[in-house]
Parts: structure tokens; sequence; C-alpha cells
RNA sequence: GGCGACAUGGCCAAGUGGUAAGGCAGAGGACUGCAAAUCCUUUAUCCCCGGUUCGAAUCCGGGUGUCGCCUCCA
């Protein structure tokens, strides 16, 4: 069984076979540190987050490198609205998207370079390309001249000429054809701006993630990755750049998620229907969002709404409500017996092979939650069942559990005395409830259960005893 | 205009040649003092029309619809 990725360079599912295995070296393209971060934007950086963390499961080394740009005509426009500098701007972003990620438990790429840092690296990478006959100076600014790289539009499959038939020109511009960008942009009264060999000025957009991207990584790297919305220009632009300098490939396997839709319409500022992480995480939980994400496959468009969202949570509620479940159990349960368990200890097999299948084709990450719902199933028959409890099977399934959270990272995994936190009073509220149940003081009992529900408490009576559970956000 | 993607039950969503995973919601049942949780049962021939094939949701052609990219955008 091999790893198969659809790779946007080819259009089709390959198998996936990086340069150096067990090494594999993946960039993605980061946020512009201009503002908060979208959901559409955490979208794209769950899915590379849980597409690394299975590689690494697969057995490969992940180097992971994501980039924060810092400089560029947003960042320039947002600081001078808030009348801060650029780099004030940036060190206020960069916290924020730090504090977002690690809400959506998004973990941090192992290098996280800013732009600004790296001016030497991208006019040295400039230098190359100008060597190359494939750059060329226009008034203060170093434009790519896309009609001497002859694969321009790989990536996006379309030929130069087709690309130009929408391309437009900004008045202004200094560059000979459309599609021709900019490496290097001359200062302009009032913008940040670096010594190079063509004057003052500040990097293009596209140059600094190629540049960033050879440094940590090399020259050609196995996988680059990103919103769909950048394979047209920004991806292509950078092949162009950094296949045109070193004349090597660049990246072996393009990777891109598709767009989170908001209401079937794509977010967009002038629909002002842009949601901001920061005011989804004010009513829901980050693991119900990471389930909403993973409930799809990445590469497909993907509609949020609040009721879908809903409807996420639901879903997630149940693996929760089962992983509780056994760990609660497992104080109780016995080494010296697995009697009724042979059902389980073949579902939590099937369950991780139809797990790996699944994630083996393209990260088929909702085929992948169909394997945890089939052993939910079955652990629940089995941990309703008739006999004693198997501490074995328990830890085993839990480890199943354990094993595909570290990589989904949709469950609160608790340990039992965890959950047994709760304070003395409501303790007593239970226990007074019990108490009234045994005296069939059913009235009572139904009060009490009433306090605590009004105290964020969901009581269940099952038959080897009563269960508290808190009652879930909004 | 060019390029491309998608169209599966009430909702979400897997499935690329052998008679449709999973989740949510609904209905019925079991369990329960009631409730919750859980389990069982239950709802699809896969947008339409042709074609290839012993056989297609799955391949080919045509059509319809939705969406994306071609311009800053995750």
């Amino acid at each position: 069984m091999a790893l198969r990725i659809y790779n946007t360079l080819t259009h089709r599912k390959e198998e996936f076979e990086p340069l150096n295995p067990p090494a594999v070296t993946m960039y993605v393209c980061g946020p512009t540190v201009y503002d908060y971060i979208h959901i559409g934007n955490a979208r794209v950086f769950i899915v590379f987050d849980v597409i690394r963390r299975y590689l690494n499961y697969r057995g490969y080394r992940v180097k992971m490198v994501q980039n924060y740009t810092d400089i560029d005509d947003k960042m320039i426009r947002r600081a001078a609205e808030e009348g801060i500098s650029v780099p004030e701007l940036a060190e206020r972003f960069i916290a924020a998207y730090k504090e977002d990620a690690a809400r959506l438990r998004v973990r941090p790429a192992d290098v996280q370079p800013r732009a600004t840092e790296h001016i030497g690296p991208i006019i040295g990478l400039i230098r190359r390309l100008e060597k190359r006959g494939l750059a060329y100076v226009s008034g203060g600014d170093v434009y790519f001249d896309t009609g001497a790289f002859p694969g321009y539009g790989q990536l996006s499959h379309q030929s130069p000429e087709e690309l130009v038939a929408g391309a437009r020109v900004e008045p202004g511009e200094r560059k000979r054809k459309p599609l021709d960008f900019a490496l290097w942009k001359g200062r302009k009264p009032g913008e940040p701006a670096w010594d190079s060999p063509w004057g003052e000025g500040r990097p293009g957009w596209h140059i600094e993630c190629s540049a960033m991207a050879m440094r940590y990584l090399g020259e050609s790297i196995d996988i680059h990755a990103g919103g769909a919305d950048l394979i047209f220009p920004h991806h292509e632009n950078e092949i162009a750049q950094s296949s045109g300098a070193t004349g090597k490939p660049f990246a072996r396997y393009w990777l891109h998620a598709g767009y989170l839709n908001i209401d079937r319409q794509k977010m967009s500022k002038s629909l002002g229907n842009v949601l901001t992480v920061r005011q989804l995480l004010e009513e829901f939980n980050p693991l119900d969002f990471r389930f909403f994400i993973l409930s799809a496959h990445y590469r497909s468009p993907l509609n949020f709404s609040r009721d879908l969202l809903l409807q996420a949570r639901s879903g997630r509620e149940r693996l929760q409500e089962l992983a509780d479940n056994l760990s609660r159990a497992l104080p109780a349960s016995r080494r010296d017996t697995e009697e009724g368990g042979d059902q389980l200890r073949q579902s939590i097999a099937a369950a991780r092979e139809r797990f790996i299948e699944a994630m083996d084709d393209d990260f088929n990450t909702a085929g992948a939650l169909a394997a945890l719902f089939e052993l939910a199933r079955e652990a629940n028959i089995y941990l309703n069942g008739d006999h004693p409890h198997s501490r074995k099977l328990l830890e085993e399934c839990l480890a199943f559990y354990g094993e595909t959270n570290a990589l989904f990272d949709i469950l609160e995994l608790r340990e039992p005395d965890e959950l047994e936190e709760l304070d003395e009073e409501l303790r007593q509220m239970i226990a007074r409830r019990e108490e009234a149940r045994r005296r069939k003081d059913w009235a009572t009992a139904d009060r009490i259960r009433e306090e605590l529900l009004a105290r964020g408490i969901i009581l269940e009576d099952t038959p080897h005893g009563v269960r508290w559970k808190r009652k879930p956000l909004s």
C-alpha cells in the first residue's frame, strides 16, 4: 500500500516518492500578517497541518517551512491606516496568528521565516535570474521576463496567450508584457525600503517564497502547498523564478486546498462576509471546527454555515462521548479477561486498516473519519455488554483513538481522573439526587437534575451508575 | 472568450467498472421512573440524454446546472 497524492502540476494522483526518503521537505504559503486570519485561511492551515502529521505518522521525517509575508502592498496600506509602522503591524498580527493557530491546534512549522529577514537571499535570487536573462530592470523596478521562461503556465495549465487574454496591466506599471511580474519594487515615498543593486526598494510578493523555500529546504523540494487561489499567479510565478534560477524542478508535488465558502459565497471583504477565526471561536469549539474541516476532502470546495457546524458538532460529540466513556471504564476494568471482546478486537484492527487506506488515498479525511465512527459503534456495543471490561481491550481501543487523534486533533482525550474533577457542591447535589432516586422521589431527583443542567452539568443514569458531563457551549 | 472543478438519500459527505461508506436530522423499537447516552430497524440506483461493456455513480460523447481561476485574495 502506498501513499498517493493529487498533484496540481500533473492533474492526477501520483505515488508519493520524496527526493530523499525518509526526509520530506514541505513548504506552505503562510499568512500576510496585515489582519486576523479568517476561517478560510484556517482551513488551509488545518488541512496541511494534518497532512504534515500524517506524513510523519507514515514514517517520513517532514521538515516544514511556513512563511510570514510581512512586507507587501496590503501591509503598507494597512499600517498607514492604523498609523503604525509596517514592522509594528507585522509584530501585532504575527502574534495574533500564533494565538489563533494554537487555539486551532495547528502546530507551528519547523521554520517560520519572515520575508523582511531574508532580503539578502531574495536579492541573490533576483541576481541569478538577471544573469540568466530572465529578469530586466525597468525604472527602479525589476521584472521577471515570462516570455523568456518556456514553461510558464505549466501549473495553471494555461498557455501564456490564454493567460494574457484576461490579464490587465495596471496603469503606471513598467513591465513589458502583461504576464511579467515584479521581483523588486523601487522605493516610493513613505514606504519601507532596503538597499539593493537596483537602488532602494522592496521585494515583490512571489520572490520571497522562492527564496525562503530554497534557503531552508534546498533548490528542489518535495511538497509545496497553499490555497487553491494561489495556483495562479503566485505558484506559477514561484515555479518560473525558482526553476528559472536553478534550472531544476522546484517542487515535485503541488497541493492546493479548496475554498471555504460562507453560505455558498466566496468570502470577500466587499461582500462583508469574512469571518475571522476569532469570531468563530467566540461561539464554537475549535475541535468542532477541525472536525468540520476534516469531514470533507481537502481539495473540495466546502461550504460553511452555522447550521453545518452544528451538524459537525453533533458528530464530533459522538466520538468524544465514546472516548470519555472508554476512559471512565478503565479503572474498573480487569486484566484477567477478554470475554466478549472478539468483535471489538477485530474492529480495532479493521478501523486502523481502513483509516490508513483512506488517508493513503490523497488524504481522504472523510473516509478516515468513517473508520472512527465504525469502531465507535463496536466499542459502544462492547461497553454496554453484559461482561466485565477488559483492561487490555479498552487500552487498545483508546490507543487507536489516541493514535488517530494525534493526527486529527478532534477529540479531548482525558485521563480517567481528569474526568472526575467536579467541585464539592456539585458532587453533593449529585449525591442528594442519587439518594432521592433511591427513595423513588422522582420530583426531587428531577429538580436537582434541572438545577445541575442550569449550571452546565448533564446527568446520565446508566446501569453502572450516574455519569455527568459538561454541556457544550452555545 | 480561455482553462478547470463539481453535480450521490431531508442535510453534510466517501466511493473511478461488479449491484451505493460514514455522520447529522427524522420515524419506529429496545433500555430508562422520566430523560440522556447507547444499540437495533428504517429512507438513494447516484442531474438529464446517448454510447462503450456481460456489467457503470464510476469510462466516452452531448446537454443542463453550480462554482472557481484567468486581477490582490487562503
